[in-house]
RNA sequence: GUGUUCGUAGCUCAGCUGGAUAGAGCAACGGCCUUCUAAGCCGUGGGUCGGGGGUUCGAAUCCCUUCGAGCACACCA
């Protein structure tokens, strides 16, 4: 469906055309005047000094073409030269109406230039447990991913694993000396090695750690660490089958944890995929004569004239020839750009790497690992923070794993759904979860995802105010009122809405035929915390409608009808933009 | 030092492609349940939008400057 403020700036820049004046003057926005009018055009103020006449004389001039016209209920100048305007009921309705037919997608059309996006967020580290370091990327990078499929684009998540370095050599070294006596460090084995690893992830989760503190103190071990890295990296067999049992472990628990959050990812791929590409990619910069020797280590020079800032150049080998990080990104970019060919890449991370990935993102277009017209979008999040403003830590002051977070949440939401209701044990359990999780989510999304953002769990777990509780209860409301409703044997069917009854019933319209708008301008600014703004102020809308609408006592079953379907359609949105946003509701709460 | 992001109510945050009286929530105070979930709704108080200058008919929003905070600045990821 055309989104309603073009249908309306359609008219208005007809009437000003009509009135002689040019039309690009019309534009209309939402009123933020609502005492005043529902929308508002501006453009006879910025017309004035064009057509060198008062604002308000324009405004007349342009409010005369509109008079009668059957979208509105009131057009209306207002000094110095707004155009204020009320839609008409009858209007609106039909459009809610057309909404609520399309129970698919509820008027939102699919975009007319979809294009393939590759999205990586995620990044957790193999052997190591998701902590709440993690939680931002999954989060934010779910729902832009979700955003951007439900606008017809082909999102690809991948959670790009990092399964790569000295990490590995260590687990690899400690391993070692707890079990020597495994095939796997066997130089000479030639057999087929065992299919079931050696370790548990528990015991994995341990090992590394171990390992770490280990190669801080002793030399030698961390020599054997290096060495081992070494190795495995350099294709020792008996190594890259204890990596892929590591990753196999490993993966199969982040699997878990990532599905507890209702987070997936379409590609699992790591580090490690990249390696192969390196060598190759390295060849063609030095043949292309983009990478060249400086202070030992191969770089790319990335600056640029406009720079405010000297950019450091690309290194893409250490002087003592060996990858890095910025090598394993490069390397990765060649081969989802072979694999896949998106039309872009977003890279969900913190933002504290912007220079980084400006340096990476330079470089892959200079040396042309990336087409000219692919986006390259770096969408870094701040940092998540303890009440005190410092970053989130652990009583202790070490940091929390994500698990732990997300239990915590859960205890908490338990014992006030426990306060409130009384609900079967199982079902308490289970809706504390659902509930939780929208508490965490809505808590970080609704944040812009570049700003560092204070995680309060009493805030989050309210059901009051801006919260992911309070839109649930919302939900909850009204499946409640719709199961009554068919529990007295009635069924509203494809009863029409009818024009609004009351201004609470208007105002809940106008904002359900924003979400066409709204979803459009997220997917395109990658905003989820707008889609948040968005179904706090329908959450709101609705509640102030329930609370003086008596439906269920309506006794015209007319009306009533049009009631329902209005709040059948108040909780499709809520639904969908939920969905999108990553959680999702439950009947009762 | 250079660059960059930010500074809005006591607290947590919106608003920032310039528009009318700067908005929410929490906290404080006061109303509304024999009636669809009161986990709700309605209302009151609370702000020189860090300071200063400029552009403009019009600035929280754009530009400059200043103060303050965070972050980043090639062999970590």
């Amino acid at each position: 469906m055309k989104k309603i403020l073009d249908q309306i700036t359609d008219e208005v820049k007809a009437a000003f055309a009509a009135a002689g004046l040019d039309a690009e003057y019309g534009r209309v926005s939402l009123s933020n005047r609502p005492d005043l009018c529902e929308y508002q055009c501006n453009g006879a103020m910025a017309a004035a000094k064009q057509y060198k006449k008062a604002p308000i004389m324009l405004a007349d001039q342009v409010l005369e073409k509109l008079r009668g016209n059957e979208m509105f209920e009131e057009v209306e100048a207002a000094a110095p030269g707004f155009l204020n305007l009320k839609l008409d009921r009858g209007y609106l309705a039909d459009y809610v109406e057309q909404m609520a037919q399309d129970e698919e997608r509820l008027g939102c059309e699919k975009t007319d230039a979809p294009k393939r996006i590759l999205i990586d967020y995620g990044g957790p580290n193999v052997a190591k447990p998701l902590h709440v370091g993690h939680l931002r990327s999954a989060i934010i990078g779910e729902s832009i991913k979700r955003i951007g499929k439900f606008m017809g684009h082909d999102m690809i998540g991948d959670v790009h694993l990092g399964d790569w370095g000295l990490q590995m050599g260590l687990i690899l070294t400690e391993l070692k000396q707890r079990q020597p006596e495994l095939v796997y460090f066997d130089e000479n084995y030639t057999g087929e090695y065992p299919a079931e690893a050696p370790f548990t992830i528990s015991e994995l989760e341990e090992i590394y750690p171990t390992a770490s503190g280990k190669s801080k103190e002793d030399a030698a071990y961390k020599e054997a660490a290096m060495q081992a890295t070494y190795e495995l990296q350099h294709g020792r067999k008996g190594y890259q089958a204890l990596l892929k049992h590591i990753l196999d472990v490993s993966v199969s628990d982040l699997k878990r944890n990532y599905e507890n959050l209702n987070v997936s990812f379409e590609l699992w791929k790591g580090e490690s995929d990249a390696q192969p590409y390196i060598p190759g990619m390295v060849e063609k910069m030095k043949q292309d004569g983009y990478a060249y020797l400086s202070e030992g280590a191969l770089v790319v020079d990335v600056k640029e004239e406009t720079d405010t800032k000297e950019i450091p150049p690309c290194m893409i080998l250490k002087s003592d020839g060996a990858s890095l990080y910025n090598t394993t990104d490069l390397a990765t970019i060649v081969w989802r750009m072979k694999d896949y060919h998106p039309d872009k890449l977003i890279y969900v991370v913190d933002k504290r790497q912007e220079l980084y990935f400006t340096q990476v993102f330079r470089c892959a277009r200079k040396t042309g690992l990336v087409e000219k017209d692919t986006e390259l979008q770096f969408l870094g999040f701040g940092t998540m923070n303890g009440k005190d403003g410092r970053p989130f830590k652990t009583r202790e002051g070490g940091v929390m794993r994500l698990e732990t977070l997300i239990s915590n949440v859960n205890e908490e939401m338990y014992r006030k759904i426990q306060d409130n209701r009384t609900m079967p044990e199982a079902e308490a359990r289970e809706t504390a979860k659902i509930v939780a999780l929208s508490a965490v989510k809505y808590g970080d999304l609704s944040n812009q995802a570049s700003k560092d953002y204070v995680f309060d769990i009493d805030r989050f777990t309210s059901f009051e105010g801006n919260t992911g509780p309070y839109i649930l209860y919302t939900i909850v409301r009204i499946k409640s009122i719709l199961r009554k409703y068919a529990e007295s044997g009635k069924n509203a069917g494809t009863a029409h809405i009818l024009p609004a009854h009351s201004d609470s019933e208007k105002a809940l319209m106008l904002e359900l035929v924003r979400l066409n708008e709204v979803m459009e301008n997220a997917c395109e600014e990658t905003a989820p915390h707008k889609l948040c703004a968005y179904i706090y102020d329908l959450a709101n809308a609705l509640n102030h409608f329930y609370h003086e609408t008596k439906i269920m006592t309506e006794e015209d079953e007319t009306v009533q009808a049009s009631y329902i379907r209005l709040l059948e359609l108040t909780k499709h949105t809520l639904e969908l933009c939920i969905d999108v946003l990553g959680f999702s509701a439950p009947d009762r709460m």
